[in-house]
DNA sequence: AAATTCGCAACATCAAATGTTACAAATCGA
DNA sequence: TCGATTTGTAACATTTGATGTTGCGAATTT
């Protein structure tokens, strides 16, 4: 399939939701990632359904975020997103007979599953603050230029 | 797309190579992975042109390993096949002008980045003598019973 | 009532591995 | 040399899950 793109899009517009005050439409959001407004409903029927976004119908109505930023972190939006393969490479035969294979995918599942631990490792301890935090700080940089 | 098992299927082959003194042909290891035998020479011609197996046409002819099985590792073979894409994860857009994707594109290629240099680590460092042993060693274990 | 906006189903497209078919080329044995 | 075996390779089909698209109903505001 294609590289899933959802976390890397919904953390995009999350922090675009963080600095507005009023509802993103969603073919506003669709504008911000070059992509359909059907696309971003989908996508962030995940997030609301945790509760990181809310939606509202209607005229004057859209998204907004509805999560504590300190409080959410990047694993969180992974995990809401439905994001299920990490991985591209993985395992030929999950239950093989050949005791050759099984040795092979113990060795190779040791470790991928190693890196996986690291990735949800990373992905939890940054939250969504500590990202807005760093776009101010480059906001600040390009001021004083 | 599908998950790229060809590090998985190529691993299974070459340690049964390493017990069989005489070639496989491309029919019998298809029959070991449970596919076509094209697949398996597709596959493999990516093991040949590293040297790691040497193949040969007509009557009589197949497939043998042509590595020191203790200087070849994991890492080597994943090379090997061509495997580009190891996470199923990635970017949106990986050039943004947007200041905001560019702060989330950082923290998630960084996170991506980690977790791949550990994975490309944990392969290098296991060669296929140390699974060809693994194996030995349960061999003996069930022989004890 | 009209315009706006989300909700959602249904279907199309894409990308890369995998599967399949067909045939040429090389090698071995009789 | 002939025939069987086996690899080499091109061309095309299938699979899988994300992404893209169309259409229309439902909710909300004015």
């Amino acid at each position: 399939m294609r590289t899933d793109s959802r976390l890397s899009r919904m953390l995009h517009v999350l922090l675009h939701m963080a600095r507005h005050d009023r509802p993103y439409t969603s073919e506003q959001i669709a504008g911000m990632l070059q992509t359909n407004a059907v696309v971003v409903r989908r996508t962030m029927a995940g997030l609301r359904a945790h509760g990181y976004v809310q939606s509202v119908t209607g005229q004057g109505g859209g998204w907004t975020i509805a999560c504590d930023l300190n409080k959410t972190t990047l694993l969180d939006i992974h995990r809401a997103v439905g994001g299920r393969h990490i991985f591209a490479i993985g395992l030929d035969n999950d239950n093989p007979s050949c005791a050759v294979e099984r040795v092979v995918n113990s060795a190779v599942a040791d470790a991928l599953d190693r890196a996986e631990r690291l990735l949800i490792g990373s992905l939890g301890e940054i939250t969504l603050a500590e990202l807005a935090e760093q776009f101010y700080a480059i906001c600040r940089a390009e001021l004083k230029q």
